[in-house]
DNA sequence: ATAATTTGATTTGTTTGTCAATAAACAAGC
DNA sequence: GCTTGTTTATTGACAAACAAATCAAATTAT
């Protein structure tokens, strides 16, 4: 029995090297430069055994996929209900995000790039974690367009829309160095200019 | 001379074709499983007559890339150029873009999913006019805010990011029917609450 | 008759997935 | 705590599968 459990752990930990391994390479090669052969030489380990540890390539891919995601669905679900005003709650959002593409912006450009949109992807139920995502997102505006803080008049769905797109595009932008971050503070620069925009437009008040 | 003309013709409308066949064959498989025996197939030629019309299968791909990108570029700079109102051009470009995603599905699929946030692409000068297209839209966003329409305190470059994020996400969404999209006129709704939240922002007016 | 187009079988190259051999980890008996 | 047997991890060479690119032959156009 306790040996059982070393080797579960074992073997989690044997995978998880192989995934990160795997992420590099996807991340320099994209989907389909991948090769096992690359994982291996990665990850320091024999061609083989990347096969002891997955059934077969595309059972690596899925567990890139399926690990990716859930950084997002944590940060989303965890904001929602532990923050309290609107804005902590999208503050929360976008600077774990933010800070996961300073700490690991491999792994971020792997998620945005290519495990989202993805053909295979869309067909998995990765996918449906994604779409829970986004619903949770909407749940939030329509609490607080019932509370009277935000426009009887907006379209929630779009609202949602709009909020992960633009965030994505932003980080996609730090990701390929299309905007340049040179300073640390920058991030909390643009996460604010970001909120503040999405909340109250780009509009002069008149 | 004169059959030098129609052989050029010629030789582009057949590039075209097996273009039109090889982005079908994309949108259903995506950048990994895109085979030339496809495309010759979608296309109703034999294998070797694509290597008769394109160097090799990277040629074919960035054929595809190169004439994928150019339908936002000229969008976005037309609207600069002819639209009057900040509205009109923002309208301009969103509305120009959902009637893409009605009319030509696919189409927008692959410029969506695949072209632009290939590693490949990102290397490319098609990425430049990319980027050429950010920056002429952020021009816009500068020349508005000097004449004191929009906020003297936004930071363009986040709203241009934003623009652009939160239409691809929304388009995105329609096109893999996240969200659905019953009548004509929909296409309008949306495009219209999209510009409003941006314009605007989504808080309650005091 | 000549040149341009079109064909698909063949070659060439690459990558996956298998497998038999080897090494390491572990458990049981002495 | 040492020996022996058994299971599990690890290796890399190899075969099978697959897809790209070539090319000589056939067709069609001029």
């Amino acid at each position: 029995m306790n040996t059982h459990y070393k080797n579960k752990e074992k073997i989690d930990k044997m995978q998880d090297a192989i995934i990160k391994a795997a992420i590099k390479v996807y991340a320099a090669k994209g989907m389909h430069g991948i090769r096992i052969a690359d994982i291996a030489k990665e990850a320091d380990v024999s061609y083989g055994l990347v096969y002891h540890y997955f059934k077969n390539k595309e059972d690596v891919l899925n567990a890139i996929f399926a690990k990716s995601i859930n950084i997002f669905l944590r940060a989303i679900e965890n904001a929602a209900v532990q923050e309290k005003s609107l804005e902590h709650k999208l503050n929360s959002i976008t600077t774990f995000l933010f800070n996961a593409c300073k700490e690991f912006p491999e792994f971020m450009y792997v998620i945005m790039f290519e495990v989202i949109w993805t053909p295979k992807f869309l067909e998995t139920r990765n996918f449906m974690s994604f779409t829970r995502a986004f619903s949770t997102f909407e749940k939030i505006l329509i609490e607080y367009r019932e509370k009277g803080e935000l426009k009887k008049s907006i379209d929630t769905t779009v609202s949602t829309y709009m909020f992960f797109g633009g965030l994505e595009m932003i980080l996609t932008g730090i990701v390929i160095k299309a905007i340049p971050v040179e300073k640390t503070e920058m991030f909390q620069k643009l996460s604010n200019s970001f909120i503040n925009q999405y909340i109250n437009g780009i509009a002069a008040s008149k």
